[in-house]
RNA sequence: GCUGUGAUGGUGUAGCGGUUAGCACGGUGGGUUGUGGUCCCGCCGGCCCGGGUUCGAGUCCCGGUCACGGCCCCA
């Protein structure tokens, strides 16, 4: 009876304190960017989702029938919800566009540590830049974040990568447009599969057993020169993500990235750089995700635009956060707790709470009748600076007593100058 | 889909065949106190459900339910 959802979590308030520092993070970091955060709603029609490129995130919707027939799912994530919104205002929308969200994002699949069946997933999206420019903003956001909570690039490191780096590899070998995004879903398991289950789903798609080691050596190569040297100087995928690292360079933020192959991400969507966001410990799943997707508009029947964004789980993180020590002591916030000694005190002290809130003081009133050795008790549980104390002798005169907890320090107070 | 571990007051836990089922937090009443944080005392409140073994089961066995992990898989 008392139990929730199965994957799901419940947060108590001082659960909740932790939840919102982090996101007051969250939003600090986009907004420093020139971010607005913009919102959709947790259920969307199905077929949103049930794309064709052998994807498992339509295997894991969280879906069903409501009572009008319509197939719902909650959304796993949230940019085919942006790029509905996107599509629906596109003539109108002054591009680019800097938005950001933090969803409540829902798959069906089995529990584990660090992963329920819901989670809050910070969403930074920039549509309408075709240029690396984007991509590197949006390093930049993670960055400032990161540094924002006390994360180092000691404890993390940006894994980079483009799909055109695959791109040019799989059009030498004849395989491009649907198959190649399909390639790119199945390329993404490699290091989880064992070699032949990989191997039988490429030869689905007509790629031969010689070219499937041909892609493993590219995807093994964790630098920068090592590609250059694999698909030659002149490539776009190397000019590319040159500039991209270049700009980061720039932006101060050199040391926190790192080229690497392997990276693909499981999404069909992405067309140009992509990139994760890893423990440097490899102790914990990927922490951030993200990549550009250009032709996303395009696959839902509008016309494309350029995009590029991230998703961002507050789970992990929150481990990582947690295992470093790194979360706060938060207080309650509440700044006074109000007691008026006595039922024909409660009145006066409901006149003194009103006055301390008009000041902008956050006043716990106590509401019962109730023990002074129990208000003492409850100011400190709570983490109040001060008691303030409406006692019939001193009310009498207009005066409360105001005692400040953690020294003792206790003084007399007329109403009028209460602050 | 496969698998492991667990379930004891409201919460967190100890107990591993015979205990008045212990402790801490909480709630409540009282003592001390300046009607006053600490401290001290009393009280409230519990063995997930159904079978079985046994003279006797919170404890052992079987089934169920639920929870938490691992594998598979992975926005």
């Amino acid at each position: 009876m008392t139990q929730g959802v199965r994957g799901t979590r419940d947060f108590y308030p001082e659960d909740m304190r932790v939840r919102n520092w982090l996101f007051e993070r969250f939003h600090e970091a986009a907004l420093s960017h020139g971010f607005e955060e913009y919102d959709a709603p947790l259920l969307e029609n199905e077929e949103l989702y049930t794309r064709k490129s052998g994807e498992d995130i339509s295997q894991q919707l969280y879906n069903f029938e409501d009572k009008g027939g319509r197939k719902l799912a909650l959304r796993p994530e949230m940019t085919p919800s942006l790029a509905r919104m996107v599509m629906a205002r596109s003539g109108a929308l002054a591009l680019p566009i800097k938005w950001y969200s933090i969803p409540q994002c829902w798959r069906y699949e089995r529990t584990q540590r660090g992963r329920g069946r819901e989670h809050y997933q910070w969403n930074v999206d920039i549509w309408g830049m075709e240029g690396v420019e984007a991509d590197a903003e949006l390093i930049s956001v993670l960055v400032h974040f990161f540094k924002s909570v006390g994360l180092s690039s000691d404890d993390l490191v940006i894994r980079v990568s483009s799909r055109k780096v695959l791109e040019e590899v799989l059009g030498s070998l004849g395989i491009a447009g649907d198959d190649f995004s399909k390639t790119c879903v199945i390329v993404d398991k490699m290091d989880r599969l064992p070699p032949d289950v990989i191997e039988a789903q490429l030869q689905d798609l007509g790629i031969s057993p010689e070219s499937v080691a041909q892609i493993q050596k590219i995807l093994g190569i964790g630098d920068l020169a090592g590609i250059e040297d694999a698909l030659g100087s002149g490539s776009d995928a190397i000019t590319e993500i040159q500039s991209l690292f270049s700009l980061v360079e720039s932006y101060g933020a050199g040391g926190w990235m790192e080229f690497d192959a392997s990276i693909v991400r499981g999404l069909a969507y992405y067309t140009g750089p992509v990139f994760e966001v890893q423990d440097r410990a490899g102790e914990l799943r990927a922490i951030c995700g993200g990549g550009r997707y250009d032709r996303l508009l395009g696959t839902l029947g509008g016309k494309d635009l350029p995009a590029t964004g991230f998703g961002f789980g507050d789970m992990v993180v929150m481990e990582l956060l947690e295992a470093k020590g790194l979360v706060p002591d938060l207080s309650t916030g509440n700044s006074d707790v109000v007691f008026g000694m006595g039922p024909e005190l409660r009145g006066a002290a409901m006149t003194v709470a009103s006055t301390l809130r008009s000041k902008g003081r956050n006043a716990d009133l106590v509401l019962e009748d109730k023990r002074m050795k129990w208000v003492f008790r409850h100011a400190e549980r709570i983490g109040a600076e001060r008691l303030v104390m409406v006692l019939p002798d001193e009310w009498a005169k207009g005066i409360v007593k105001v005692k400040v907890l953690e020294t003792g320090e206790e003084s007399e107070v007329s109403l009028d100058s209460l602050c």
